[in-house]
DNA sequence: GATGAATGAGGATTCATTCAT
DNA sequence: TATGAATGAATCCTCATTCAT
C-alpha cells in the first residue's frame, strides 16, 4: 500500500546509454539540471543525516531535515517518496562507503600477517570510517525502518562472513569441527567492536586512543588461544 | 503546574472524620477495590513493558498500551499522569529488581574466588535478570525519557563503580598507577557485558548458552593478564 | 437527549405528605439519612460554589467539585445528575437569597423617602448581599448554562422591574410619555450597578466603601434630574 | 522547547545564495502564494473573532476555528503554533485598531471643550470602534489566556490614565487633593462605559443610539458637579 | 523543479459520566 | 450510599504527505 521502494533518481539513472547518446545535442542544460538534482539529493542527504545523528530516525521529521537542508518539504518529496527512502538511500551510501573502508581493511595479505598486525590492519579502517561517518551508526541502530533493517543485516552478515573468514584463515580448530560456533565467535566479535565503537564516538583524543587500544586488547586476549598458528599457514582461498 | 508523580489516587485527603469512622466496620470492601487498582496498574505496566519491547518508547502509544491491557485511554490515565510516568514507573520497578539482582552478584566474598567462579556469580544473576525481564533493556536503551535516562545513568553509574571495585580487589596493577585506565576498562567490561547480553537475549537454548560461555570466556581472557594474585587459574572452558 | 432538568432530590422534595404521615413511625433512621443527604448536598454546593468562583462554571471540573467537597466523583452523581444541575442548583439557592436580600431592598415604604435613602435602602442589601456571596457573579456571569441564564434572565428581570417600579413611583415625566425609555434607563441603572458591584467586589476597606459610596452619587445624579418630585433635597456625599 | 511565538514562516532562511538568484526574476509567484499565507491568516484569525465571539476563548475549539475558515486543523497550526497564540494575534490586532480609535478619541483640543462635547469627542469613537469588533469583548472579558490578559491590562491601564488625564484637565478640586479618589473615579467611569458598552453592543437602531444617549447623560451627570470650570455648560439631552 | 500552503489521520490527554463493588 | 475505577468522545496538536501555483 505505501511505496518502500527507491527514489525517483534511480529512474533516471536506470536511462539506457542509447537515449543518453541522443541527447548529447542537448545536453547542457539538461545536464545542468541533473547535476543540480544531485547537488539537492547529497545536500538532502547531508541535512537527514546531520538530523538521524541529532534526535534518531524516528524522532526526525521530514520537514526538519528539508529546512535543515534549506529547502521546501516539498521539493524534499521531489527527491525521495517517502521519509523511509531518505533512510535508505543515505543508509547505502554510507553502506557504499562501509563497504570501501571494510574492502580496505579485509585484504588477503593481512591474513598472513600476525594477529595483532591483523587486528590493526582490519579495526584501524572500521573505526575510522564510523569516526568519520557518526550518522551510520545513528541509521544502523534500531532505526526501525525494514529497508534500513534490510540493509544493515546485510552489512552485518557480510562482516560476519568476513570475520569467519579471518578467523577460519587462522585456523581456529574447533571452527572446523564446528562452524556454529566459528558463527558464534564472529558474533561476539562484532558486538564487541560495536560496543567499543560506541565508546570510541562518544570520546576523543587521548580517551579515544585509550578504548582504541582496549579493544585490540580485548580481541587479541580473546582470539589468540584460538589460534593455531605456530608459523605455517596458507594464504586462503 | 503538571502532576508528573506517581498516580492521582490519594486524592481523598479531605474526608470528614465522620465518613472515614463510618467505613472502618465495611473496610475490606475498599481494600479490595484498591487491590483492583494494584492489579491494573500492574496490568498496565506489564502492558506497556510490552509494547515498549516491541517498538520501543518512542512509538509507543499509550492507546496500544492501554488496548494491550485491554482497558480505554481514560483507565490508563487514572493511574499515571502521562506517557512518561509510565515508563519511569515500570524503569524504577525494573531497576529495583535490578538492583537486587545485582545487589546478589556483587557478593563480598565472590571477590576472594579465582576470576571464573568470580565471573559465573557475577554475570549469571545479571544474566538471568535480563532474560526474565527483556522490557529492561527496551527501556533503558534510548527511550530519550528524561527521568529514565537519569535512572539509567545512576544504574550504569552503580555498575561502574562495582566493576572497578571488583577490578581493584583483583589488584591489576594499573589500576593503582592510572585510575582513569582502571576506568576504561570497567566501561569496556560494561561493553562487552550489553552487547553480548544483546546476543543472549536474541537466542535461545544452547545457543543462548554458547553466548554466556563465549561472554565469559572473553572477559576471563581480557582480565585474567590483569590480574596478580599468582597461581590458581585454570582456563575456562 | 440530554438531562437537563433538575436534581434527584427534587425527587424527594415532591414527597406527598400523605407519604411523609406514613413514615412517621420509622422515620428516625430515614431522617438521618435524609439529613446526611441535604448534608452532603450542601456541602457538594459549597465547593462548587468555591470552585465556580475560582475558575467559572465551564474551566471547573465535576471531579474537582467532589475532591473539594471531599467525596468521590460518583458521589456527586448521586446527589446531582450532571455539572449543570449543580449549577442550577446552586444558582437557584443563591437567587432565592438574592430574591430575600432584594424583598427586603424594595420595601414599598422606601418608594416615599427622598432619592439618597431610597438610593442607601436599596442598594445596601444587594451590596451586602453580593459581598457575602461571590460565587453568585462567577455563576450569574457568563456561566454560558442555559439553566442559569434562565435563572438569570429571571432576576435581571425581576430587578429591572423593580426598579422601572421605582422609577414610576418616583414620578418621572419622561416614564409616562415613553415606556421604552424608562426601561433603558432601568438597564442603565442595573449595568451601572453591576460594572460598580466588579468594583467593589475587587476591592476591599476603605476602598470599597469609596466605590460604593461613588455607585450611590452616580445613580443620584443620574436620577435625580428625572425626578419630579419637587422639594428638599440635598447632594449626597 | 515550545516555540510561542508569531507563524512558523520564515523558515527559508538558510536558502542557498544560487536559488536565491534564480527566483529572483520570477519573485511574483512566491509574492503571491505569500498573500495567500496573508489571506488565511486574515480569514483564520476572521474565523476565530466569530467564533470566539460566539462561544468564548475557552469553549472554542481549535477544530471549529479551522471549520469555520473553511480549513482543515492542520492549516491553522501551519500559521499558529496554538491556539493561544490565534488569541493573542487577532487581541493584538484589535488592540492596535483600538489605540488607534482611542488616538483619535483622546485629541487634545478635545479637553478645553464643554463636557458634552467632550463626551461626544471621546465616546463616539470607542462605541463605534466596539459595534464595528464585537470580538474585542469577547476576547478582552475573560479569555483567561495570560497574553491576552496582559495586552488587556495594558489597554485597561492606558484607558484610566486617559480618563484620569481628562478628569484633571477639567480640574476637577477633589483630584488635585486627593489622587486615589481621582483613580476612583476614573475605574466607575470606565466600568460605566463597558456596562453601558455591553447594552449598546446587545442592541441596535434607534434603541443603540437610546444608550449612547443614556450613557452621556449618566457620566454627564456624574462628572458635571466634579467640574470647576465656571459657566458655559448646558444640560445635554 | 521549487515553493509553501493544505491535508487529515493519529497521538497524548482530559473530563463528564457510568458502573461494579 | 459511597467509592473509585472505567469509559470514550472530544480536544489540542504533529507530521508525513500532497497539491496548486
Amino acid at each position: 500500500m505505501r511505496e518502500t521502494s527507491r527514489t525517483k533518481r534511480a529512474d533516471k539513472a536506470g536511462e539506457s546509454t542509447a537515449e543518453a547518446a541522443l541527447k548529447t545535442a542537448t545536453e547542457s542544460a539538461p545536464r545542468r539540471r541533473q547535476a543540480r538534482g544531485e547537488r539537492r539529493i547529497a545536500q538532502l542527504l547531508a541535512a537527514a543525516a546531520g538530523v538521524f545523528c541529532r534526535t534518531g530516525y524516528a524522532a526526525a521529521s521530514t520537514n526538519a531535515i528539508a529546512r535543515e537542508a534549506g529547502v521546501s518539504p516539498g521539493t524534499l518529496y521531489q527527491f525521495f517518496p517517502n521519509k523511509e527512502a531518505i533512510a535508505v538511500e543515505l543508509g547505502g551510501q554510507l553502506l557504499q562507503r562501509a563497504h570501501e573502508a571494510h574492502g580496505q581493511a579485509f585484504l588477503p595479505e593481512n591474513l598472513d600477517r600476525p594477529l595483532p598486525e591483523l587486528l590493526d590492519a582490519v579495526l584501524d579502517p572500521v573505526i575510522a570510517f564510523n569516526c568519520e561517518n557518526p550518522a551510520f551508526w545513528a541509521l544502523m541502530h534500531g532505526s526501525g525502518v525494514p529497508g534500513i533493517a534490510q540493509e544493515h543485516d546485510e552489512l552485518h552478515v557480510g562482516m560476519l562472513a568476513r570475520v569467519e573468514e579471518v578467523l577460519r584463515a587462522c585456523a581456529i580448530p574447533t571452527a572446523d569441527t564446528n562452524p556454529a560456533e566459528l558463527n558464534h565467535v564472529a558474533h561476539m566479535v562484532l558486538g564487541i567492536v560495536k560496543a567499543s565503537l560506541e565508546l570510541i564516538l562518544a570520546s576523543e583524543g587521548e580517551e579515544r586512543a585509550a578504548y582504541v587500544t582496549e579493544l585490540k586488547a580485548v580481541l587479541f586476549r580473546y582470539l589468540d588461544p584460538m589460534i593455531t598458528t605456530p608459523p605455517p599457514r596458507r594464504p586462503p582461498r
